[in-house]
DNA sequence: CCTGTCATTAACTTGACAGTTAACTAACCG
DNA sequence: CGGTTAGTTAACTGTCAAGTTAATGACAGG
């Protein structure tokens, strides 16, 4: 039973796994842009930039607004932030597990008492 | 033409992009461990999760080495670490952008110099 | 050496996604 | 109204990934 932040970062995740689509939050994190501005940068067909806008905006990660004949897209950060939470968070984990490993060491080189679970 | 850095990220968001590569991660995080042990949590077949820990080795994510009859895995935190470095430049991009804007509303409400660039 | 344990490979099914072209919708502009 | 610009939808193709079961490899230990 997936959490609703997991299936959410499911699909960010998933979306910054496109070269194309880390390019345009690339775009986007400067400032709000057009899909034809978007789309400038790429050797693609209109409709294959859409599709991955559409995927970005599924994930979350983009939002559009209607501007006369113009979609202006959005970079939604707070979606990205969710991404950088996760791997923050576990990279944190790991950095604790280095830590927990130094205590041990440093208990063993002094008191030395007894080599429990020292390798699996 | 994608750069080596760019591939690698594909890679490694793609392998992020699945909940059980995750909570794999994230179980490695705590600490290395055999394939049976990481599959011990998931109704997932044994096939299923080893299929799982290809993709994060090919990903770079975690390496394997070979200990008697078992395969203990280990997180490669430089791995995650790229892609904490591309979330975290493109965050900060767009804080940059704020940056800029807020200097840009200072700068009319004392100068009040035309309204160049204010809507695309 | 043969049996059990740990794990991978093989073969297959199913479903999703990247990309295309062609056709369509929406809105401005003259 | 008709044309033009901006973008999406439809239909189709090819590729790749997730999951399964069944068979196979690698090694320890009596």
């Amino acid at each position: 039973m997936p959490t609703l932040a997991e299936e959410h970062l499911d699909a960010a995740f998933a979306a910054l796994a496109d070269p194309t689509r880390r390019a345009i939050v690339g775009r986007l994190a400067r400032g709000d842009a057009t899909v034809s501005e978007l789309a400038a940068p790429f050797a693609m067909s209109l409709p294959g930039i859409s599709k991955h806008l559409k995927v970005l905006e599924r994930s979350g990660l983009i939002s559009r607004r209607r501007a006369a004949q113009f979609r202006p897209c959005h970079l939604e950060v707070d979606a990205l932030d969710q991404t950088l939470d996760w791997i923050t968070t576990h990279r944190r984990i790991w950095d604790e597990r280095f830590d927990k490993l130094d205590a041990h060491l440093s208990a063993v080189q002094s008191g030395r008492r007894g080599g429990k679970d020292a390798a699996r």
